[in-house]
DNA sequence: GCCAACGTTGGC
DNA sequence: GCCAACGTTGGC
């Protein structure tokens, strides 16, 4: 099966990759997606050592920060299921049962200079990607080989394809 | 099942 | 803070 590569976006005051990194083993669980096509994604289509994007919005410099891989394929967001959590889910607490999945991300290499948004739209190769397209603000997408390449390359990365 | 109202995302 | 675009909700 070809390799699949996917990016995921989270806010840094949120969840950052400087926080991701500080972590034992720079391993940290992904919760807290609440969008039935991510969900999808993670539970349908991700696999462990798949790779993945991590991608910083709503900040002052948008951009592909790093590469991380799955270390751990969806299984259940309990945080749907606690009623103090930011992430909770009236409808999953009710069901006595989490509608949503979560998977854990451990971090593989930093990039010296995040890739930003600008000079993502500024490649001509990157045109079709999901991240650059109107209206486009799903939390997780899938990164085509080729996308994934060109922007490795931008980052001085050698891809393992 | 339609669709208006509302909430969220995220660049700028 | 603005606002376009999109997703979700809920009355009917």
């Amino acid at each position: 099966m070809a390799a699949k590569y996917w990016l995921m976006k989270t806010e840094p005051e949120t969840f950052s990759w400087q926080d991701l990194m500080q972590r034992p083993g720079r391993l940290e669980s992904w919760d807290g997606v609440r969008n039935y096509q991510a969900r999808n994604f993670m539970r349908d289509e991700f696999a462990e050592g798949q790779e993945v994007f991590i991608y910083h919005s709503s900040t002052a410099e948008p951009g592909i920060v790093g590469v991380a891989r799955i270390a751990r394929a969806a299984y259940p967001d309990p945080t749907a299921l606690r009623p103090d959590s930011p992430y909770f889910d009236p409808k999953s607490a009710e069901a006595g049962k989490s509608r949503w999945v979560m998977v854990d991300v451990e971090a593989v290499a930093s990039f010296a200079t995040p890739i930003t948004l600008q000079s993502l739209r500024e490649h001509p190769k990157l045109q079709d990607m999901v991240l650059l397209q109107r209206g486009q603000r799903l939390s997780i997408q899938a990164v085509r080989p080729e996308e994934w390449k060109i922007i490795c390359e931008m980052a001085k990365i050698i891809p393992v394809v």
